[in-house]
DNA sequence: TTTAACGGTGTAATTTTCACACCTTATATT
DNA sequence: AATATAAGGTGTGAAAATTACACCGTTAAA
Protein backbone atom coordinates (compact mmCIF):
# COMPACT_ATOMS: atom_id res chain seq x y z
CA UNK A 1 0.00 0.00 0.00
CA UNK A 2 2.30 2.51 0.64
CA UNK A 3 4.16 4.42 -2.37
CA UNK A 4 6.49 6.96 -1.84
CA UNK A 5 7.10 7.55 2.22
CA UNK A 6 6.88 11.38 2.70
CA UNK A 7 7.55 13.08 5.83
CA UNK A 8 3.76 13.72 6.82
CA UNK A 9 4.29 16.10 9.98
CA UNK A 10 2.77 20.03 8.70
CA UNK A 11 2.01 18.19 5.76
CA UNK A 12 -0.87 19.58 3.71
CA UNK A 13 -2.73 16.58 2.43
CA UNK A 14 -3.62 17.08 -1.08
CA UNK A 15 -6.55 14.48 -2.10
CA UNK A 16 -7.36 14.84 -5.38
CA UNK A 17 -3.43 14.62 -6.45
CA UNK A 18 -3.45 11.17 -5.04
CA UNK A 19 -6.58 10.08 -6.60
CA UNK A 20 -4.71 10.63 -10.21
CA UNK A 21 -2.34 8.45 -9.01
CA UNK A 22 0.76 10.53 -8.68
CA UNK A 23 0.46 11.38 -5.04
CA UNK A 24 1.97 11.63 -1.88
CA UNK A 25 0.83 8.60 0.38
CA UNK A 26 2.60 8.73 3.65
CA UNK A 27 3.78 5.78 6.21
CA UNK A 28 2.05 5.85 9.36
CA UNK A 29 -0.22 8.41 11.05
CA UNK A 30 -2.09 8.54 14.43
CA UNK A 31 -5.48 9.12 14.15
CA UNK A 32 -8.75 9.80 16.55
CA UNK A 33 -12.05 9.79 15.35
CA UNK A 34 -14.85 10.82 17.14
CA UNK A 35 -18.65 9.35 17.61
CA UNK A 36 -20.34 12.26 18.86
CA UNK A 37 -23.78 11.49 20.32
CA UNK A 38 -27.00 13.49 20.76
CA UNK A 39 -30.83 13.64 21.85
CA UNK A 40 -33.03 15.49 20.43
CA UNK A 41 -36.82 15.26 19.54
CA UNK A 42 -36.90 11.54 20.77
CA UNK A 43 -34.12 10.56 18.56
CA UNK A 44 -30.73 9.72 18.79
CA UNK A 45 -27.95 11.67 16.81
CA UNK A 46 -24.46 11.53 15.75
CA UNK A 47 -22.64 14.12 14.62
CA UNK A 48 -21.17 13.52 10.75
CA UNK A 49 -19.20 15.93 8.46
CA UNK A 50 -19.38 16.23 4.77
CA UNK A 51 -15.98 15.40 3.33
CA UNK A 52 -15.11 18.19 1.02
CA UNK A 53 -12.10 16.75 -0.98
CA UNK A 54 -11.48 13.17 -2.43
CA UNK A 55 -10.52 10.69 -1.05
CA UNK A 56 -14.62 10.39 -0.01
CA UNK A 57 -15.53 13.40 -1.04
CA UNK A 58 -19.36 14.13 -0.55
CA UNK A 59 -19.47 11.45 1.89
CA UNK A 60 -20.47 11.66 5.19
CA UNK A 61 -17.75 10.61 7.65
CA UNK A 62 -17.02 10.59 11.42
CA UNK A 63 -15.36 14.06 12.48
CA UNK A 64 -11.78 12.78 13.22
CA UNK A 65 -8.37 14.56 13.01
CA UNK A 66 -4.66 13.48 12.55
CA UNK A 67 -3.13 14.06 16.12
CA UNK A 68 -0.50 16.36 16.68
CA UNK A 69 2.96 15.18 17.99
CA UNK A 70 3.24 17.04 21.49
CA UNK A 71 -0.55 16.05 22.02
CA UNK A 72 -1.59 12.99 23.87
CA UNK A 73 -4.22 10.55 22.83
CA UNK A 74 -6.79 12.27 25.45
CA UNK A 75 -5.79 15.75 24.57
CA UNK A 76 -5.87 15.21 20.81
CA UNK A 77 -9.51 14.07 21.54
CA UNK A 78 -10.21 16.83 22.84
CA UNK A 79 -8.96 19.58 20.77
CA UNK A 80 -10.61 17.55 17.72
CA UNK A 81 -13.89 17.85 19.54
CA UNK A 82 -13.07 21.37 20.20
CA UNK A 83 -12.70 22.35 17.19
CA UNK A 84 -15.33 20.78 15.34
CA UNK A 85 -18.11 21.71 17.85
CA UNK A 86 -16.85 24.56 20.15
CA UNK A 87 -17.13 22.89 23.04
CA UNK A 88 -14.89 22.37 25.67
CA UNK A 89 -14.74 20.06 28.76
CA UNK A 90 -16.43 16.77 27.89
CA UNK A 91 -15.87 13.62 28.49
CA UNK A 92 -14.49 12.03 25.49
CA UNK A 93 -13.82 8.51 25.95
CA UNK A 94 -11.58 5.78 24.20
CA UNK A 95 -13.40 3.08 23.09
CA UNK A 96 -11.10 0.77 20.66
CA UNK A 97 -8.37 1.05 18.15
CA UNK A 98 -8.52 -0.03 14.37
CA UNK A 99 -5.24 -0.49 12.39
CA UNK A 100 -6.46 -2.65 9.89
CA UNK A 101 -3.70 -2.48 6.86
CA UNK A 102 -5.82 -1.11 4.22
CA UNK A 103 -8.21 1.30 6.01
CA UNK A 104 -7.23 4.36 4.73
CA UNK A 105 -6.23 4.47 1.37
CA UNK A 106 -3.52 6.79 1.29
CA UNK A 107 -1.41 5.08 3.66
CA UNK A 108 -1.32 3.25 7.04
CA UNK A 109 -3.30 5.00 9.64
CA UNK A 110 -3.86 4.03 12.83
CA UNK A 111 -7.05 5.64 14.35
CA UNK A 112 -8.30 5.58 17.93
CA UNK A 113 -12.29 5.71 18.30
CA UNK A 114 -13.32 8.04 21.07
CA UNK A 115 -16.75 8.66 21.97
CA UNK A 116 -19.14 11.89 23.69
CA UNK A 117 -22.26 12.42 24.91
CA UNK A 118 -23.54 15.78 24.77
CA UNK A 119 -26.22 17.84 25.25
CA UNK A 120 -27.53 18.95 21.17
CA UNK A 121 -29.58 21.75 22.75
CA UNK A 122 -27.07 22.87 25.38
CA UNK A 123 -24.82 24.55 22.54
CA UNK A 124 -24.43 26.81 20.58
CA UNK A 125 -23.90 27.07 16.67
CA UNK A 126 -21.48 24.30 15.17
CA UNK A 127 -18.46 25.96 14.79
CA UNK A 128 -17.26 26.16 10.96
CA UNK A 129 -14.73 23.30 11.05
CA UNK A 130 -11.79 22.03 9.70
CA UNK A 131 -11.17 22.48 6.05
CA UNK A 132 -11.67 18.79 4.52
CA UNK A 133 -15.12 19.07 6.39
CA UNK A 134 -18.20 21.26 4.17
CA UNK A 135 -20.42 21.24 7.41
CA UNK A 136 -21.14 18.91 10.03
CA UNK A 137 -24.72 17.54 10.45
CA UNK A 138 -26.46 15.70 13.23
CA UNK A 139 -27.54 12.42 11.76
CA UNK A 140 -30.72 9.81 13.41
CA UNK A 141 -28.45 6.89 14.34
CA UNK A 142 -31.24 4.69 13.23
CA UNK A 143 -30.65 6.00 9.66
CA UNK A 144 -27.28 6.08 8.80
CA UNK A 145 -25.77 7.15 5.54
CA UNK A 146 -22.88 5.16 4.28
CA UNK A 147 -19.74 6.23 5.93
CA UNK A 148 -16.26 6.88 4.68
CA UNK A 149 -13.32 4.64 5.63
CA UNK A 150 -14.69 2.04 7.49
CA UNK A 151 -16.07 4.57 9.83
CA UNK A 152 -19.66 2.81 9.30
CA UNK A 153 -17.78 0.07 11.47
CA UNK A 154 -16.02 2.71 13.69
CA UNK A 155 -19.51 3.22 14.53
CA UNK A 156 -21.16 0.14 15.10
CA UNK A 157 -18.05 -0.93 17.29
CA UNK A 158 -18.70 2.08 19.52
CA UNK A 159 -22.26 2.00 19.69
CA UNK A 160 -22.36 -1.20 21.07
CA UNK A 161 -20.14 -0.55 23.70
CA UNK A 162 -21.79 2.54 24.93
CA UNK A 163 -25.44 0.44 25.02
CA UNK A 164 -23.78 -2.11 27.34
CA UNK A 165 -22.07 0.39 29.36
CA UNK A 166 -25.41 2.26 30.02
CA UNK A 167 -26.70 -0.81 31.42
CA UNK A 168 -23.60 -0.41 34.39
CA UNK A 169 -22.69 3.30 34.25
CA UNK A 170 -25.23 6.64 34.37
CA UNK A 171 -23.63 7.83 31.33
CA UNK A 172 -27.18 9.14 29.22
CA UNK A 173 -27.12 12.25 31.91
CA UNK A 174 -24.73 13.84 29.50
CA UNK A 175 -26.78 13.94 26.33
CA UNK A 176 -29.80 15.47 28.36
CA UNK A 177 -30.46 18.99 29.59
CA UNK A 178 -29.68 19.52 33.45
CA UNK A 179 -33.40 19.58 34.42
CA UNK A 180 -35.22 16.78 33.24
CA UNK A 181 -38.23 14.41 33.68
CA UNK A 182 -38.55 10.89 34.32
CA UNK A 183 -40.29 10.39 30.71
CA UNK A 184 -37.41 12.10 29.51
CA UNK A 185 -34.97 9.73 30.73
CA UNK A 186 -36.59 7.02 29.75
CA UNK A 187 -37.34 7.85 26.19
CA UNK A 188 -33.14 8.14 25.92
CA UNK A 189 -32.95 4.81 26.96
CA UNK A 190 -35.34 3.44 24.77
CA UNK A 191 -33.42 5.08 21.83
CA UNK A 192 -29.93 3.73 23.09
CA UNK A 193 -31.30 0.68 23.60
CA UNK A 194 -33.93 0.33 21.20
CA UNK A 195 -36.74 -1.61 22.56
CA UNK A 196 -39.14 -0.43 25.14
CA UNK A 197 -39.09 -0.27 28.65
CA UNK A 198 -41.66 -0.54 31.36
CA UNK A 199 -42.68 2.80 33.15
CA UNK A 200 -43.55 1.80 36.59
CA UNK A 201 -40.20 -0.32 36.66
CA UNK A 202 -37.84 1.77 34.84
CA UNK A 203 -38.70 4.73 37.56
CA UNK A 204 -38.74 2.40 40.31
CA UNK A 205 -35.38 1.22 39.40
CA UNK A 206 -33.44 5.10 38.86
CA UNK A 207 -34.83 6.56 41.67
CA UNK A 208 -33.84 3.19 43.43
CA UNK A 209 -29.95 4.37 42.58
CA UNK A 210 -30.60 7.15 44.66
CA UNK A 211 -28.29 9.98 42.07
CA UNK A 212 -32.01 11.60 41.16
CA UNK A 213 -32.76 14.98 42.57
CA UNK A 214 -35.82 15.62 42.69
CA UNK A 215 -36.73 19.50 41.94
CA UNK A 216 -39.52 21.55 43.32
CA UNK A 217 -39.51 23.13 39.98
CA UNK A 218 -41.80 21.32 37.37
CA UNK A 219 -41.86 21.28 33.68
CA UNK A 220 -43.15 24.06 31.75
CA UNK A 221 -44.53 25.05 28.02
CA UNK A 222 -46.18 21.37 27.81
CA UNK A 223 -50.31 21.17 27.18
CA UNK A 224 -51.01 18.73 29.84
CA UNK A 225 -50.18 18.00 33.08
CA UNK A 226 -46.53 19.45 34.13
CA UNK A 227 -43.90 16.59 34.97
CA UNK A 228 -41.33 16.63 38.03
CA UNK A 229 -37.84 18.08 37.25
CA UNK A 230 -34.87 16.23 38.15
CA UNK A 231 -31.09 16.70 38.15
CA UNK A 232 -28.27 14.12 38.24
CA UNK A 233 -26.68 14.63 41.33
CA UNK A 234 -22.63 14.21 40.81
CA UNK A 235 -21.81 13.47 44.19
CA UNK A 236 -24.31 11.17 45.33
CA UNK A 237 -22.90 9.17 42.47
CA UNK A 238 -19.50 9.44 42.99
CA UNK A 239 -20.45 8.15 46.53
CA UNK A 240 -21.95 5.47 45.38
CA UNK A 241 -19.86 4.27 42.86
CA UNK A 242 -16.89 5.02 45.52
CA UNK A 243 -18.74 2.63 47.57
CA UNK A 244 -18.79 0.15 44.72
CA UNK A 245 -15.20 -0.22 43.86
CA UNK A 246 -14.03 -0.49 47.68
CA UNK A 247 -16.29 -3.42 47.96
CA UNK B 1 10.58 15.93 23.85
CA UNK B 2 11.07 14.45 19.98
CA UNK B 3 14.72 15.49 19.00
CA UNK B 4 16.12 14.80 15.70
CA UNK B 5 13.74 13.04 13.65
CA UNK B 6 15.34 10.03 12.40
CA UNK B 7 13.37 7.28 9.61
CA UNK B 8 12.55 4.86 12.50
CA UNK B 9 11.41 1.74 9.95
CA UNK B 10 13.89 -0.68 9.88
CA UNK B 11 15.99 1.13 12.18
CA UNK B 12 18.11 -0.60 14.65
CA UNK B 13 17.87 0.98 18.09
CA UNK B 14 21.00 1.86 20.28
CA UNK B 15 19.56 2.09 23.27
CA UNK B 16 23.07 2.48 25.32
CA UNK B 17 24.24 5.57 22.68
CA UNK B 18 20.95 7.74 23.57
CA UNK B 19 21.06 7.61 27.41
CA UNK B 20 24.63 9.34 26.72
CA UNK B 21 22.41 12.06 25.34
CA UNK B 22 24.01 11.83 21.83
CA UNK B 23 21.19 9.77 20.59
CA UNK B 24 18.63 9.45 18.18
CA UNK B 25 15.15 9.60 18.89
CA UNK B 26 12.03 9.11 16.61
CA UNK B 27 9.01 10.68 15.72
CA UNK B 28 5.95 8.58 16.03
CA UNK B 29 5.85 4.25 16.45
CA UNK B 30 3.16 2.42 17.41
CA UNK B 31 3.46 -0.36 19.33
CA UNK B 32 1.86 -3.55 20.74
CA UNK B 33 2.36 -4.11 24.60
CA UNK B 34 1.19 -7.70 25.92
CA UNK B 35 -0.29 -9.14 29.13
CA UNK B 36 -0.11 -12.65 28.80
CA UNK B 37 -2.01 -14.00 31.71
CA UNK B 38 -1.11 -17.91 32.91
CA UNK B 39 -2.21 -19.89 35.93
CA UNK B 40 0.09 -22.14 37.72
CA UNK B 41 0.22 -23.69 41.44
CA UNK B 42 -3.18 -21.57 42.17
CA UNK B 43 -1.87 -18.59 41.29
CA UNK B 44 -2.63 -16.02 38.71
CA UNK B 45 0.95 -15.06 36.75
CA UNK B 46 1.79 -13.24 34.12
CA UNK B 47 4.78 -13.01 31.74
CA UNK B 48 7.37 -10.36 32.21
CA UNK B 49 10.46 -9.80 29.89
CA UNK B 50 13.52 -9.09 31.48
CA UNK B 51 15.06 -6.31 29.41
CA UNK B 52 18.74 -6.38 27.90
CA UNK B 53 19.11 -2.73 26.71
CA UNK B 54 18.70 0.94 28.21
CA UNK B 55 16.05 2.29 28.58
CA UNK B 56 15.22 0.48 31.89
CA UNK B 57 17.92 -2.30 31.25
CA UNK B 58 17.25 -5.22 33.88
CA UNK B 59 14.13 -3.81 34.34
CA UNK B 60 11.03 -5.97 34.14
CA UNK B 61 8.77 -4.87 31.08
CA UNK B 62 5.75 -6.40 29.33
CA UNK B 63 6.77 -8.07 26.42
CA UNK B 64 5.60 -6.17 23.27
CA UNK B 65 6.78 -5.06 20.27
CA UNK B 66 6.71 -2.39 17.43
CA UNK B 67 3.98 -2.48 14.83
CA UNK B 68 5.10 -3.29 11.55
CA UNK B 69 4.44 -1.26 8.40
CA UNK B 70 2.34 -3.98 7.07
CA UNK B 71 0.23 -5.44 9.31
CA UNK B 72 -2.76 -4.77 11.30
CA UNK B 73 -2.84 -4.32 15.05
CA UNK B 74 -4.50 -7.75 15.43
CA UNK B 75 -1.70 -9.48 13.10
CA UNK B 76 1.05 -7.87 14.84
CA UNK B 77 -0.30 -8.88 18.61
CA UNK B 78 -0.40 -12.68 17.45
CA UNK B 79 3.43 -11.95 16.01
CA UNK B 80 4.64 -10.74 19.07
CA UNK B 81 3.43 -13.54 20.72
CA UNK B 82 4.20 -16.20 18.76
CA UNK B 83 7.69 -14.68 18.66
CA UNK B 84 8.02 -14.39 22.68
CA UNK B 85 6.19 -17.58 23.52
CA UNK B 86 5.44 -19.79 20.57
CA UNK B 87 2.34 -19.72 20.69
CA UNK B 88 -0.43 -19.20 17.59
CA UNK B 89 -3.95 -19.03 17.38
CA UNK B 90 -4.79 -17.52 20.65
CA UNK B 91 -7.35 -15.05 21.34
CA UNK B 92 -5.11 -11.84 21.78
CA UNK B 93 -7.77 -8.78 22.75
CA UNK B 94 -7.13 -5.31 22.75
CA UNK B 95 -8.23 -3.67 25.66
CA UNK B 96 -6.87 0.03 25.84
CA UNK B 97 -4.49 2.60 23.98
CA UNK B 98 -1.91 4.39 25.82
CA UNK B 99 -1.09 7.89 23.98
CA UNK B 100 0.64 10.32 26.84
CA UNK B 101 3.18 12.26 24.80
CA UNK B 102 5.93 11.32 27.41
CA UNK B 103 5.74 7.45 28.15
CA UNK B 104 8.48 6.63 26.13
CA UNK B 105 11.77 8.51 26.70
CA UNK B 106 13.39 8.05 23.45
CA UNK B 107 10.18 9.62 21.60
CA UNK B 108 6.31 9.56 20.48
CA UNK B 109 5.60 5.63 21.07
CA UNK B 110 1.70 4.97 21.52
CA UNK B 111 0.95 1.65 22.20
CA UNK B 112 -2.21 -0.58 21.94
CA UNK B 113 -2.82 -3.10 25.35
CA UNK B 114 -3.49 -6.72 23.97
CA UNK B 115 -4.03 -9.58 26.70
CA UNK B 116 -4.39 -13.23 26.19
CA UNK B 117 -5.19 -15.83 27.99
CA UNK B 118 -2.96 -19.34 27.92
CA UNK B 119 -2.30 -22.51 29.74
CA UNK B 120 1.08 -22.31 31.06
CA UNK B 121 1.53 -25.96 31.48
CA UNK B 122 -0.04 -26.79 27.81
CA UNK B 123 3.29 -24.94 26.10
CA UNK B 124 6.34 -25.63 25.55
CA UNK B 125 9.45 -24.04 27.02
CA UNK B 126 8.98 -20.21 25.95
CA UNK B 127 11.24 -19.71 23.11
CA UNK B 128 14.41 -17.42 23.41
CA UNK B 129 12.73 -14.06 23.28
CA UNK B 130 13.82 -10.94 21.01
CA UNK B 131 17.08 -9.70 21.17
CA UNK B 132 16.14 -6.95 23.37
CA UNK B 133 15.02 -9.27 25.95
CA UNK B 134 17.09 -11.60 28.54
CA UNK B 135 14.20 -13.57 29.34
CA UNK B 136 10.64 -14.24 30.00
CA UNK B 137 9.77 -15.27 33.77
CA UNK B 138 6.28 -15.99 34.87
CA UNK B 139 5.14 -13.40 37.67
CA UNK B 140 2.47 -13.83 39.91
CA UNK B 141 0.31 -10.69 39.92
CA UNK B 142 -0.12 -10.10 43.39
CA UNK B 143 3.66 -9.27 43.85
CA UNK B 144 4.85 -7.52 40.41
CA UNK B 145 8.16 -5.71 40.79
CA UNK B 146 8.28 -2.49 39.50
CA UNK B 147 7.86 -2.28 35.61
CA UNK B 148 9.45 -0.13 33.25
CA UNK B 149 7.88 2.47 31.18
CA UNK B 150 4.15 3.05 32.52
CA UNK B 151 3.70 -0.67 32.05
CA UNK B 152 2.64 -0.66 35.91
CA UNK B 153 -0.77 1.59 34.87
CA UNK B 154 -1.21 -0.74 31.61
CA UNK B 155 -1.33 -3.62 33.41
CA UNK B 156 -3.50 -2.20 36.25
CA UNK B 157 -5.64 -0.80 33.21
CA UNK B 158 -6.13 -4.40 31.57
CA UNK B 159 -6.09 -6.25 34.90
CA UNK B 160 -9.35 -5.14 35.65
CA UNK B 161 -10.62 -4.91 32.57
CA UNK B 162 -10.18 -8.58 32.62
CA UNK B 163 -11.89 -8.80 35.76
CA UNK B 164 -14.86 -7.19 34.81
CA UNK B 165 -15.16 -9.14 31.85
CA UNK B 166 -15.11 -12.35 33.89
CA UNK B 167 -18.44 -12.02 35.22
CA UNK B 168 -20.10 -11.60 31.56
CA UNK B 169 -18.16 -13.94 29.46
CA UNK B 170 -16.37 -17.00 30.48
CA UNK B 171 -13.03 -16.40 29.35
CA UNK B 172 -10.86 -18.01 32.23
CA UNK B 173 -10.91 -21.33 30.23
CA UNK B 174 -8.09 -20.88 28.47
CA UNK B 175 -6.29 -20.48 31.50
CA UNK B 176 -7.29 -23.98 32.53
CA UNK B 177 -6.39 -27.27 31.01
CA UNK B 178 -8.48 -28.61 28.59
CA UNK B 179 -9.82 -31.23 31.46
CA UNK B 180 -10.58 -29.87 34.67
CA UNK B 181 -12.15 -29.74 38.05
CA UNK B 182 -14.43 -27.39 39.17
CA UNK B 183 -12.57 -26.96 42.54
CA UNK B 184 -10.03 -25.61 40.30
CA UNK B 185 -12.33 -23.48 38.11
CA UNK B 186 -13.19 -21.64 41.19
CA UNK B 187 -9.71 -21.47 42.62
CA UNK B 188 -8.71 -19.82 39.11
CA UNK B 189 -11.89 -17.13 39.35
CA UNK B 190 -11.24 -16.50 43.32
CA UNK B 191 -7.30 -15.70 41.83
CA UNK B 192 -8.65 -13.09 39.46
CA UNK B 193 -11.86 -11.86 41.59
CA UNK B 194 -9.06 -11.96 44.56
CA UNK B 195 -11.95 -13.20 46.79
CA UNK B 196 -12.91 -16.08 48.16
CA UNK B 197 -16.24 -17.41 46.68
CA UNK B 198 -18.71 -20.16 48.12
CA UNK B 199 -18.22 -23.49 47.14
CA UNK B 200 -21.77 -24.77 46.58
CA UNK B 201 -22.98 -21.62 45.11
CA UNK B 202 -19.85 -21.13 42.71
CA UNK B 203 -20.73 -25.25 41.34
CA UNK B 204 -24.33 -24.36 41.07
CA UNK B 205 -24.05 -21.22 38.83
CA UNK B 206 -21.24 -22.95 36.64
CA UNK B 207 -23.14 -26.18 36.02
CA UNK B 208 -26.59 -23.71 35.38
CA UNK B 209 -24.93 -21.94 32.32
CA UNK B 210 -24.46 -25.12 30.44
CA UNK B 211 -21.82 -25.34 28.89
CA UNK B 212 -19.84 -27.24 30.73
CA UNK B 213 -19.06 -30.86 29.63
CA UNK B 214 -19.21 -33.54 32.78
CA UNK B 215 -16.26 -36.30 31.65
CA UNK B 216 -16.58 -39.91 33.05
CA UNK B 217 -12.87 -39.77 33.41
CA UNK B 218 -11.96 -38.52 36.56
CA UNK B 219 -9.01 -37.13 38.10
CA UNK B 220 -5.58 -38.69 39.18
CA UNK B 221 -2.86 -39.04 40.84
CA UNK B 222 -3.96 -36.90 43.65
CA UNK B 223 -3.75 -38.81 47.12
CA UNK B 224 -7.44 -37.97 47.94
CA UNK B 225 -10.94 -38.63 46.54
CA UNK B 226 -10.22 -38.03 42.97
CA UNK B 227 -12.60 -35.09 41.65
CA UNK B 228 -15.08 -35.36 38.26
CA UNK B 229 -13.15 -33.57 35.51
CA UNK B 230 -15.38 -31.17 33.33
CA UNK B 231 -14.38 -29.42 29.70
CA UNK B 232 -15.93 -26.77 27.94
CA UNK B 233 -18.06 -27.23 25.38
CA UNK B 234 -17.87 -24.12 22.88
CA UNK B 235 -20.39 -25.63 21.14
CA UNK B 236 -23.22 -24.98 23.73
CA UNK B 237 -21.46 -22.08 24.70
CA UNK B 238 -21.61 -20.61 21.39
CA UNK B 239 -25.26 -21.42 21.34
CA UNK B 240 -25.67 -19.73 24.59
CA UNK B 241 -24.08 -16.52 23.56
CA UNK B 242 -25.94 -16.08 19.81
CA UNK B 243 -29.27 -16.20 21.76
CA UNK B 244 -27.59 -13.90 23.79
CA UNK B 245 -27.04 -11.55 21.12
CA UNK B 246 -30.46 -11.63 19.12
CA UNK B 247 -32.53 -11.37 22.10
C1' DT C 1 -7.30 -48.03 61.52
C1' DT C 2 -6.86 -43.55 61.58
C1' DT C 3 -6.04 -39.18 59.68
C1' DA C 4 -5.73 -35.59 56.29
C1' DA C 5 -7.58 -33.44 52.46
C1' DC C 6 -10.63 -32.51 49.29
C1' DG C 7 -15.32 -33.95 46.84
C1' DG C 8 -19.80 -33.32 46.68
C1' DT C 9 -24.50 -32.03 47.91
C1' DG C 10 -29.69 -28.87 49.38
C1' DT C 11 -32.61 -25.62 51.50
C1' DA C 12 -34.53 -21.48 53.15
C1' DA C 13 -34.35 -16.38 53.32
C1' DT C 14 -33.61 -12.37 50.76
C1' DT C 15 -33.27 -9.53 46.90
C1' DT C 16 -34.06 -8.45 42.25
C1' DT C 17 -36.63 -8.60 38.22
C1' DC C 18 -40.64 -8.59 35.66
C1' DA C 19 -45.44 -8.17 34.21
C1' DC C 20 -49.29 -5.56 34.48
C1' DA C 21 -53.77 -1.11 34.61
C1' DC C 22 -55.87 2.72 36.38
C1' DC C 23 -56.81 7.22 38.23
C1' DT C 24 -54.96 12.16 38.28
C1' DT C 25 -53.72 16.51 36.54
C1' DA C 26 -53.00 20.34 33.38
C1' DT C 27 -54.05 22.45 29.27
C1' DA C 28 -56.55 23.20 24.91
C1' DT C 29 -60.90 22.95 22.58
C1' DT C 30 -65.70 23.49 22.07
C1' DA D 1 -68.38 25.49 31.81
C1' DA D 2 -67.87 21.17 29.95
C1' DT D 3 -65.19 18.04 27.61
C1' DA D 4 -61.35 16.01 25.32
C1' DT D 5 -56.52 15.15 25.12
C1' DA D 6 -52.15 13.84 26.57
C1' DA D 7 -49.05 12.68 29.66
C1' DG D 8 -48.03 12.14 34.94
C1' DG D 9 -47.78 9.18 38.48
C1' DT D 10 -48.44 5.14 41.37
C1' DG D 11 -48.29 -0.66 43.77
C1' DT D 12 -48.58 -5.52 43.97
C1' DG D 13 -47.78 -10.21 43.26
C1' DA D 14 -45.18 -13.89 40.79
C1' DA D 15 -40.90 -15.59 39.32
C1' DA D 16 -36.12 -15.74 39.17
C1' DA D 17 -31.63 -14.98 40.96
C1' DT D 18 -28.63 -14.46 44.77
C1' DT D 19 -26.90 -15.37 49.16
C1' DA D 20 -25.79 -17.73 53.44
C1' DC D 21 -24.81 -21.78 55.44
C1' DA D 22 -22.72 -27.41 57.32
C1' DC D 23 -22.05 -32.03 56.95
C1' DC D 24 -21.04 -36.64 55.26
C1' DG D 25 -18.31 -39.30 51.64
C1' DT D 26 -14.24 -40.94 49.47
C1' DT D 27 -9.46 -41.71 48.69
C1' DA D 28 -4.76 -42.47 49.75
C1' DA D 29 -1.11 -42.06 52.87
C1' DA D 30 0.66 -42.67 57.41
Amino acid sequence: MPVKPIKLINYKLNYNAILEDKLPSFESVFSIDCLIFGFEAGELKILLIERNDEPFKDWFALPGDIVKQDESLDDAADRILYELTGLRDLQMKQFHTFGEVNRHPQGRVITVGYYALIRINGQKELRPVTQYARKAVWHPVNSLPKLAFDHTEIFNNGFSKIRRRLNHQPIAFDLLPEKFTLTQLQGLYEAILNKKLDKRNFRKKMLSYGFLKELVEKQKGVSYRAAKLYKFDKRKYAKIFQNELTA
